[in-house]
DNA sequence: TACTCGATCGGA
DNA sequence: CCGATCGAGTAA
């Protein structure tokens, strides 16, 4: 039966972590018909003002202040004009980090993540809990170590070579089995 | 206030 | 390959 992750549970471990851990965890949407979930394929780690790549990087500012929340709360923000990026926050407070939902079960690119599940700035700083109508549970999926593959993110050349090349991206190569 | 550029996507 | 589209960050 499925389990709401809870905050806790993000404050923990270190991002890098956390970002392999969220691939087969479940992206759920409170909509007018119930909720709808899917299965998370794809993420990436953001991990301190070091990572030149993170939006911290450049301090405390406007845009970065939700990734210094302690985990738990989602960190929204437009990309491009366009897109719509949806992060977790993880980590204590004041230590900024998140992770990006980089693809779903079906879905494929984080913009269309979020125009998929309705998602927008709205939901900046929001809890990831059922009251915010945004939530992740754990359905029992189970990823083994070589359903995974690590690369580096995608967009960030920007950062320098160092940063860039980081294999913080995590994607899942074939459809996990499922419980039951 | 005046720039520049982006954790992307879809269409030419 | 390129344009869309707008807010954050920086410099001034």
């Amino acid at each position: 039966m499925p389990r709401i992750v809870k905050a806790k549970a993000l404050r923990g471990r270190n991002t890098v972590a956390l970002a392999r851990w969220l691939l087969g965890k479940h992206l759920v949407r409170a909509t007018r018909t119930g909720p709808v979930a899917r299965m998370i394929t794809e993420t990436e780690a953001y991990h301190s003002v070091r990572d030149r790549a993170c939006h911290a990087s450049r301090g405390r500012t406007r845009r970065s202040e939700t990734l210094f929340a302690a985990g738990g709360v989602w960190y929204v923000y437009l990309c491009y004009g366009v897109h719509e990026m949806l992060n977790l926050v993880t980590g204590p407070a004041d230590f900024p980090a998140a992770v990006l939902i980089r693809a779903v079960d079906g879905v494929s690119g984080p913009g269309r993540v979020t125009r998929a599940l309705r998602v927008d700035r709205r939901l900046n700083g929001a809890a990831c809990a059922p009251a915010s109508g945004l939530w992740i549970e754990d359905r029992g999926v189970r990823v083994s170590r070589r359903a995974v593959i690590a690369g580096p993110r995608v967009g960030v050349d920007y950062a320098g070579p160092v940063w860039a090349k980081k294999p913080w991206r995590f994607k899942l190569t074939a459809a996990p089995a499922n419980p039951d």
